[in-house]
DNA sequence: GATGAATGAGAATTCATTCAT
DNA sequence: GATGAATGAATTCTCATTCAT
């Protein structure tokens, strides 16, 4: 009996699970998803999840790890190409509202149980995987400082807390009351453009405004009077 | 034996068992917190906690609202007197971000179980008390887009987001890299000043530009026709 | 609803639960004793157990604990006013006898388990509890040596260790082919026969063949020449 | 790939399985050793060891006949070519202790699933295996019988249980206090010693001494005075 | 008002065993 | 011969909750 996916009858039983279990611990909290209903979801025995996980807390682990994975493959594409870091801000923050959105229930359940989990392992892994993610948005943040877009005078972390704290809290009210895609994106667009006005080195903008005010009136003198 | 207060023996025992709860939850959550563990720290029997609230969710209802009703309460008097809206909202802001920065695990209790109980009653309490504190939040915000300092174009719940969100996130990264007072004020500062500066109305910026088409004009009204 | 006795009802809870348990012990050892099955015993839930001993391994504790305290407390009776150590001897492995070949299985749980439990504190009140028995015959080997009775060369540890090993292996073909009390009561004088003449000191026998000689010797003058 | 010795591959995995499966029970006992452990010692899966015993019962089954048949062997080799009875039973008893101490644990899950097994081939078998042993003892101790060394009134099933009973307390003690081969060789002597002296035909016993002195006085009681 | 005592309904985890390949 | 994969049946332990006193 063949399979078209060259994936070993095991390897299939796995993917069952933690897709199973991606779906239970979203839709019940760890602590209340039980691993019998991850079983059933998955159409296996219990002892089968124990078997290729050896334990709940395994589980989350593993679960947490394919998802940031996951989400940081796909936010790298999304940024790939892009131009400078502004529009790579753009879409990185558009990307994170969506996918917060789309997963708030989940990433909770990472922030939680990432912090407070009885495992160590959790624990370790998700402070470096949340690192990997909010890593990305901080690099992008200096490029933009370094281009003197950002004051010096707004430390980089707040943003970025600003960023997904932000996200975060628009998923939430989006539980409640849903908002379209498009709303949400352009909830997106304005976080960024909040973040650039609000934090731009305040002299220079109006400093370059005036450069280039003061530049005209150069030429305004050298021209003859209409 | 008497007592001071006029509190009756119930009484005391209640805000016994509620303070331990308060306690509790805070610092092992909702689920891993012990009806038991609660008892003990009331130094109480179990079945009086069933005696007093019923049931743990009627416990967690309890200690939300107290727990709100104390909160609002700080901030109304925090913010008492202060003069403009934009005072208002720097005190606001400097009080939120300190308090859940105090109350972080707290606060993600109510959060969690306030939005996915099984009691109704819990979730239907939560709704209305937080937004008897963003609402707050928000009718500042209101006044100032009245005052002009917030522009048309940016919805006041994205605002009332970032402030909520931003200071959860840096509550969260205080709970790794802990943060003093001072940094913690000036943090609160800094979100609203960004989301001053980066939400005002945009005229002034438009007055310059006006400015510098008039000059334009006047360029190319000396200049020669192409 | 009173009691003849003035246990209260969980006192008598308890008793039964550890009543339950000791016979479960007994009948199907350690590990294969449920606390399904003691629940079962004992009538009441398993739940139960575990408010009155904690775990499964805090019940094995107080069994054996309660076992040694009612087999030590009954062997001060047996040998209370019984006259010189040898006497004493011949109670106390008689009564070991017997008492081992009623209980061998539950000694066996015990010095198995009071070995090899996980639980450390089972360990080290087994090591305590078996040293206050085997501590008692062996302070009766030391009187019976310091009256001449054992000789100098053989180890006291050694002759506990013929005693309580005897024991056991006698109960252990007891419950093969099963013997009468009396049968076991004259094993039990056996053994201490055993003990007494092969290790007496040998001086002594010769010395009483001396005093027999002598005594002849006063006969021979007493007596008429032939 | 060829092989000195001519064990096809199966029999080789067989072997593996049996050392692994006899340090397991030895290390772990029967209950605690898991097949999963006796695999992985082996170095093969749990299913290959199903496929060459059947069931862990059957496991436990072939590693005690094995083990026997080895003792047994070894038994002989060592009385093999020893002069008279007593000698031999020097010998054997040298031997059980050695052996005793060092695979204590061992015996112990023998003896303990020897009887209390829910395999009947495991009872069974275990029986006639220990009757082999034991069988050796008592067949040398009916030789002293006979050769007048060893008293009519004292069983010799006595004095064999004190001999397997005494070994296994010294193995036991000896696990606490490890104590050398030289310790170990003299406390086996000392056991014949004790058997051999405590058991000997009455006639010279002290009893009967003491009678014959008893006898004396009475006499010297009825001579007039010298 | 308070509590000692008891419990039902799970929960995660273990482990010998089976079977298709 | 060997094994990867799966599982059924337990097993210990937890915890909110009830109720007689």
């Amino acid at each position: 009996m063949k399979r078209s996916s060259e994936q070993t009858r095991g390897e299939r039983t796995r993917q069952a699970i933690l897709a199973s279990a991606t779906q239970a611990f979203r839709d019940r909290g760890y602590e209340r998803a039980t691993t019998a209903d991850v079983a059933q979801g998955a159409k296996v025995s219990e002892a089968t999840i124990f078997n290729h996980y050896g334990s709940k807390s395994g589980l989350l682990l593993e679960v947490m790890e394919s998802y940031y994975r996951d989400t940081l493959l796909e936010l790298e594409e999304a940024i790939r190409g892009q131009g400078g870091p502004e529009q790579q801000l753009r879409v990185m923050v558009r990307f994170w509202v969506l996918r917060v959105v789309k997963d708030w229930s989940l990433a909770r359940v990472f922030s939680q149980h990432g912090r407070f989990s009885d495992d160590p392992q959790v624990v370790t892994s998700y402070r470096e995987l949340s690192r990997g993610l909010t890593g990305r948005v901080l690099a992008v943040l200096q490029n933009l400082r370094t281009e003197g877009k950002i004051g010096d005078d707004i430390p980089l972390y707040l943003l970025r807390d600003v960023i997904f704290g932000a996200g975060e809290h628009i998923a939430l009210g989006a539980a409640i009351r849903p908002r379209s895609q498009a709303e949400l994106e352009r909830a997106g667009e304005q976080i960024v453009g909040l973040i650039l006005a609000g934090s731009k080195p305040s002299e220079k903008s109006e400093a370059s405004l005036a450069s280039l005010e003061a530049k005209l009136d150069q030429v305004l003198q050298r021209l003859p009077e209409a």
